[in-house]
DNA sequence: CTGAAAGCGCTTACAG
DNA sequence: CTGAAAGCGCTTACAG
């Protein structure tokens, strides 16, 4: 059944070359050291059996023997390529593929994992976590468990945005969702908007309380009246008329998307809308909707990078390496936040 | 460097349940055959320190051991996870991660094998091929020599679309191209064409050959000229102008959009235009694009099924699967292909 | 019922 | 310069 007819082994190729195992080893791996010095002439024999032959090194027995597999992991808490999910993972996705392109590592992507509780579970019993040197971590809410674990076994892996559900420092390289919603809110605030609504799903994300911390720290320019909304978004005029709000801003395109509709039917499509997400192909009535652009190709290259600066350094010299980094991204100035009381 | 300080092994659990690490193996592998019988004290003892240890097996030993990895390779000639080449890839990588998530295995995309003449090579140096238990291959074009090899080595995979380039048999699971394209061209004749102007780029991939065939099988009716393009439309209306024909088809969607724009140019927009390939979400200016749906999630899911039945059987038990399955796709009659002489 | 031993294919000290 | 040997963590005959 796990018959590999095919296969040639090192045996097999140090036969034919008239070496030892160990000789053809030797080669394959280049160890060309002090104590080691293999004549070009028997290097050179070797290399032609390997090339008569179709000899591949066997990944399972070098990674069994201690090496590197140059395999990275990709965990997703959610299913990753469905249509839905592309306008998130997609851009991360992409841009991590390119990076492990030009790593030379290839992907490991962890669809076994068991859901639960519509989330995959990163550890179970029989995960196939360990064949990759290291692992990237994405999705929008992750298990603190998982994380920990991670961090106590001193596995290399990065999670993409920003964490802070555990006591242990996790690697991580995320957004600065904080310093973009301050921008915004500075922004509303130049365009005489005084009273602000914010609409969220009062997610316990570490992304989500970024934005919330923001907005508490404007203070009152602009007031800011937060408001958590289920699928259902009826009450929104109303909740416009009470707090006497001339913005909207909400958690997410969709949820722009979503209010926009609402504020449409009932005829209070004068408020100004702004999302504090990245925005990149959402139109909201013809107009490019106000919000964030977040550079998430920069963002998958740059946890590959801190993957393998982990990977190749021992757990104990991990001290030296900056292990949470936030990215700047930009406020993308759309046409749906407009002066107060201005032109529609 | 690999060090693995919070790595447990079987010997560990040994250790703390007083038994043997052999007697480990078989409790976590469920051995309880007729040689094998293991009290429920035991068993119980184990799985407890099992529990309450952070234990995991190591994939790469047990597969050294001979044991299936549950680890499905994912080969594609091009990268898969740009923005681009999410049109064609998409649906069927949507439909890959399905059928692996049911399947309890976890899937390894090959994105290390390095890139030769515009097309990545499949065997490689330091190719992780062999930790997968099987490899679905997905591309527009193959390499024979690839397909030849894996066919040799009685290596477990599955191409996805028709593959004709090699003397072995090669699995694959497919769509019947030249059924829908008789299918359309048949309708074209109902409708009343006489003649019609076939672009394509002389791609060839048996695809591409299985359209072409159904043309010539339709013999006359209609009248089919054959016209290879290149990134240069400009000659389209004088071809038109030349041959009479009052449909034009083309190989795939997006040359029916360059060459719409060519024809909507020369004031040439009368005339009726069809994809010979997948032209869901293709509008042609407001219109439908008529061509085909091809099943993609299901040539996945169908892929992935024919995998596991090659890799649960063994090479010289292979001769009674059917190895070669053609899907039937639909014809989308979209709005782009009218009665002659019709309103547009 | 359970364990000692061989083996999977590789790498790396360690002896020659 | 090169090979015999140990070891990576597992599975599976084979003996008790």
């Amino acid at each position: 059944m796990t018959a590999k007819p095919g296969k040639v082994t090192q045996r097999e190729i140090a036969r034919i070359a008239g070496v030892s195992q160990t000789t053809v080893s030797m080669v394959l791996n280049d160890r060309d050291g002090s104590n080691i010095r293999i004549p070009d002439a028997t290097r050179e024999r070797v290399r032609r059996a390997i090339e008569q032959s179709t000899y591949v090194a066997d990944p399972a027995a070098r990674r069994l023997a201690g090496l590197d597999n140059k395999i990275l992991g990709v965990f997703t808490y959610e299913s990753a390529l469905t249509p839905e999910s592309m306008d998130f993972y997609g851009p991360l996705l992409n841009g991590i593929e390119r990076a492990a392109e030009s790593l030379g590592c290839d992907l490991l992507f962890f669809t076994s994992s068991p859901v639960e509780e519509g989330r995959r579970r990163l550890f179970h019993r029989n995960t196939r976590l360990r064949l990759a040197d290291g692992c990237v971590l994405l999705g929008q809410q992750m298990d603190g468990e998982d994380l920990e674990r991670l961090v106590a076994e001193d596995f290399p892996f990065v999670a993409v945005g920003r964490r802070d559900e555990t006591e242990a420092p996790v690697p991580y390289v995320g957004i600065d969702y904080g310093a973009l919603t301050e921008t915004l809110l500075g922004r509303a605030a130049e365009l005489g908007h005084e009273r602000v609504l914010y609409i969220h799903r009062n997610r316990n994300s570490p992304t989500a309380r970024d934005r919330l911390a923001a907005i508490e720290r404007a203070g009152h320019s602009p007031a800011v009246t937060l408001a958590v909304v289920g699928d259902d978004l009826a009450g929104l005029p109303r909740l416009i008329g009470e707090t006497g709000a001339t913005a909207v801003f909400a958690e997410d395109a969709f949820l722009v998307e979503d209010a926009a509709l609402v504020l449409g039917d009932a005829g209070a499509d004068a408020v100004s809308l702004a999302a504090l997400a990245e925005v990149r192909g959402h139109r909201i009535g013809g107009r490019n909707l106000t919000g964030f652009h977040t550079p998430r190709q920069q963002i998958a290259a740059e946890a590959l990078a801190l993957l393998q600066q982990l990977i190749s350094t021992a757990p104990d010299e991990r001290g030296g390496i900056e292990i949470q980094r936030l990215l700047q991204g930009e406020v993308a100035f759309g046409e749906t936040l407009t002066a107060r009381g201005g032109a529609r």
